[in-house]
DNA sequence: TTGTTTATGTTAACAGTGTTAACTAAATTT
DNA sequence: AAATTTAGTTAACACTGTTAACATAAACAA
């Protein structure tokens, strides 16, 4: 049966194209000007053939949020040699920040936009889920290892989140312009430094 | 000259009647469904008359931005009958949190959303300024007093809205929903009670 | 082989968006 | 009285996501 085979993968091509184009057009124009229209425009089919492979525009976006995960995790990676627990938990708020920075709208898709969350409803959010567990468990080390002070690993896990993620958004988002330009980088990184030395024992 | 001023009164009147039916729809239908003709619709006038009140949909979006910032200097108000620096400091982290979960869409206006933001451009984001130095006058007040460890008053200040602003956006944007909907609650208000502890001395 | 169904993609349209140019009518100024 | 300013309008431009109706070609069944 090589040729329903065949069939399959030109499905999948298309699907792929399709992909490929809106993460070009996103990260070349942005969150908000990704159309409908200008990915058909790009892989030259009528804009009504994405429904075909995508149930609405929330499902590309979500698509496009994975692929964020995936990237963060290939980064998150190299954590694996890191054995020291306070070490490795250190290196990834350096790693998750640098993304942020790096990386702005991916990030937005991740952990700020509504849309890509839309098509998952009941299932529930598996990519942050896992991300936060690993990170949960990274400091429920600490807690054993005695550089963090016993407490709810879930609950200190999403303090260190929420820390983080608060200083990548009001950065991206340009809440730190009450900050004069040079000394802004200064603050960034003097923050996390700061946060580091009052949560570690 | 009173039919010059009965004039610039009707002006007045009708700016204050736009921004009246911008906030209503703003509050019911939220940021994304507020648009320029249902503005238009509510206050039987055509759409184009708005521009001539307001340069264009951002100039609105930062008149009711201002709003919350009005009401949630309002609810700080009664921080000025707290001598007690750490106390105020405390009382500060609570006023915002309830201020963000019971003003979304408000919050994010303030926090999170570019649109509003894009009138400002030269002349710097005074509003949020003036919230971040009276963060951190309260910060430097408990340095002096050692209730919390000397350091950088503008870095600590920092640390903190950026934790105060990662919880309320984590949650906001629907990413807390990897907590099951009892847990999260609790979570949350531990969260900053586990904060509060790590960063007083 | 013929006829029917299924899959894939198209065109046209709906209902909306922010914004601008061109215009009208009324009020004010010269 | 004539000219100018002001306030507001209509119509249009160039978009947006999405759907219904239709075409075409391939796959399957009789």
């Amino acid at each position: 049966m090589g040729i329903k085979e065949r069939k399959h993968k030109a499905k999948e091509d298309l699907r792929k194209a399709i992909l490929n184009a809106a993460r070009e057009i996103f990260l070349e124009k942005g969150y908000d000007n990704m159309s409908i229209r200008n990915i058909a425009d790009r892989i030259e089919y009528s804009p009504t053939t994405l429904y075909i492979y995508f149930k609405d525009k929330g499902e590309i976006f979500f698509a496009l949020h994975n692929e964020g995960f995936q990237l963060l995790n290939q980064k998150m990676a190299v954590l694996a040699a890191v054995a020291d627990p306070m070490e490795r938990l250190k290196a990834m708020g350096k790693i998750y920040m640098a993304f942020a920075m790096d990386n702005p709208d991916y990030y937005d898709l991740m952990f700020v936009q509504r849309a890509p969350l839309n098509c998952i409803e009941q299932e529930g959010w598996s990519e942050g889920h896992t991300s936060f567990k690993f990170l949960e468990a990274t400091v429920a080390e600490c807690m054993k290892t005695g550089t963090l002070k016993k407490d709810d690993p879930e609950v200190v896990a999403f303090v260190i989140w929420s820390f983080m993620h608060g200083m990548c958004t009001l950065n991206n988002r340009d809440r730190c312009m009450i900050f004069d330009e040079d000394r802004r980088t200064h603050i960034l990184s003097t923050s996390y430094e700061s946060f580091l030395k009052i949560i570690e024992l």
